[in-house]
RNA sequence: GGCUGGAUGGCAGAGUGGUCAUGCAGCGGACUGCAACUCCGUGUACGCCGGUUCGAUUCCGACUCCAGCCUCCA
């Protein structure tokens, strides 16, 4: 039975579906302004690996993940370049998409654009207007009236009354109150804007994700998620605006990831301490980066460091190691409780860190086996691959995993294999000072010699 | 200040009212020409103070510390 935490009733309780078999799912994606970070990363590696399970289950998901392509920090970031805004975003998701495919993150089944939902924008804001909940400001604005929306805090446990004698007031501001926040945001001259009843603006950050969300899955739908930092304000005004202007409950299951840190401290881009995706894949083989943001489980806090990426490495050695000695074969004939505790922890609200001790117990057991040479061997080794899959882990080739790609000014795969013929040859002659010589000199390299009963392979470091 | 969440062995990180997480590192052994890989064995852990209980790291309360949100950020 499927456990999710519901960040609604700070919980965990079983999961229902509205619709029997299928699951309907939205996740607040990225602002396209500039290159995603690692803490965007954990987000898209969170909800991959929950679609990719969910499937695996059985369930018939559909994954629908937003792009904001249109707000003030893109058209700032726009007019600083002295590119037109769609430039920006074009050349943005491009780089989004390269980095989530290098990560294994499958795309959502859809992605829509602020910029592409603007009849669906308007129509809500309209509504919004008509029943009340929202109305036109002396600016041109038009701003949501919070305290007009009775359940307003209740995802985060706010106080109207005292969000109210904290908030901050701008001078000049056209809002009724100041919890009030815009929904439709009147251009300024020379800005990227759009017609609508209220004259050409854009809109505001929230109202997007509640048009697009009714658009792609309807009024109500199962699970929302998103980033550490969008309960509040992001998706309490979701809430408001979608069940004012719905009349209904917008969703049944909250999911929010935790954050990245670095030194104790949040990785943001505010605080300037990000590393961003590609960045960060300059140095360390993307599916050690992914293991890393699966070692942990997705509501706690993750600390990035060198040598927390470093462990995530060594651990895919292990498992691709025992890949790579394993004989071929098929899943027959094992009779082991693996993937029923692998179930049991993926059941239990995602519990990948579990999930990976299950697979830690497999690998022990499948190097002994092939120490063995039982029969078991090879199906234990797909076994092995398949509930790695399930995590979008393990599905390169061994040998491509362990020996990585030949780099400029680093000694190649072919200059490798020269050398441990020479040593194989020594070792033949009984000459060991050569061939230890050759391992130490190619282990200054970074190139690790195993021994095998035939022949000698190799991994490089990562 | 308000609202969340957290404090586990050298490190990372799960979990449980009373026998084991798991990984890395360490130690002993096997394997190896020697290594590496691998296998077997092995150790001090549950922030602090009270309470409930036959028994609490696990439940309850206080305290200390840490983080996230309360302003754009995933």
């Amino acid at each position: 039975m499927l456990q999710i935490h519901n960040t609604l009733t700070k919980s965990k309780s079983p999961f229902t579906p509205l619709e029997k078999g299928k699951i309907r799912m939205y996740v607040c994606g990225i602002t396209v302004y500039d290159y995603c970070h690692i803490g965007h990363a954990r987000v898209m590696v969170c909800f991959d690996l929950i679609t990719r399970y969910l499937r695996y289950r059985g369930w018939d998901v559909t994954y629908v993940r937003n792009i904001t392509d249109v707000d003030d920090k893109i058209i700032k970031r726009a007019a600083e370049n002295g590119e037109p805004v769609d430039a920006l975003t074009e050349r943005m998701i491009a780089a989004m998409h390269e980095d989530e495919d290098r990560l294994g993150v499958l795309r959502p089944d859809m992605e829509p654009r602020a910029t592409g939902h603007m009849g669906d924008i308007i129509d809500m804001v309209q509504t919004l207007i008509d029943k009340g909940y929202a109305y036109v400001a002396d600016n041109g604005d038009v701003y949501y009236r919070v305290e007009k929306f009775e359940h307003y805090g209740r995802l985060t446990n706010k106080v109207v009354e005292e969000l109210r004698s904290g908030a901050r007031v701008e001078v000049g501001e056209a809002k009724e109150s100041p919890l009030d926040f815009v929904l439709w945001k009147a251009a300024k001259a020379g800005e990227v804007s759009w017609e609508s009843p209220w004259g050409p603006g854009r809109p505001g950050w929230h109202i997007e994700c509640s048009a697009m969300s009714k658009c792609c899955l309807g009024d109500t739908f199962d699970i929302h998620g998103g980033g550490p930092d969008l309960p509040f304000p992001h998706h309490e005004n979701e809430i408001a605006q979608s069940e004012a202007a719905n009349g209904q409950t917008f969703v049944n299951y909250w999911m929010h990831a935790g954050p990245v840190r670095v030194n104790q401290e949040k990785m943001s881009k505010s605080l300037g301490n990000f590393f961003t995706i590609r960045d960060v894949l300059k140095v360390y083989n993307a599916e050690v980066v992914r293991y890393f943001l699966s070692s942990v489980h997705y509501r706690s806090y993750i600390d990035y460091s060198e040598e927390s990426l470093r462990e995530a490495r060594q651990a895919l050695e292990r498992f691709y190691q025992a890949l790579r000695d394993a004989p071929e074969g098929g899943e027959v004939g094992l009779d082991n409780d693996y993937e029923a505790r692998f179930q049991q922890a993926m059941d239990d609200d995602f519990s990948t860190p579990r999930a990976l001790a299950v697979l830690f117990d497999l690998v022990t057991e499948l190097n002994k086996a092939v120490r063995e040479q039982s029969a078991t061997a090879g199906a234990l080794a797909a076994q092995l691959k398949r509930l790695g899959g399930v995590l979008g882990l393990l599905q390169q080739s061994p040998e491509a995993f362990l020996k990585g790609e030949d780099k400029a000014g680093e000694i190649t795969a072919d200059e490798i294999e020269l050398q441990i013929q020479a040593r194989n040859q020594a070792r033949k002659d009984r000459d060991f000072a050569e061939a230890d010589r050759i391992r130490d000199a190619l282990a200054e390299q970074g190139v690790i010699l195993k021994d095998g009963r035939e022949d000698t392979s190799w991994y490089r470091e990562g």
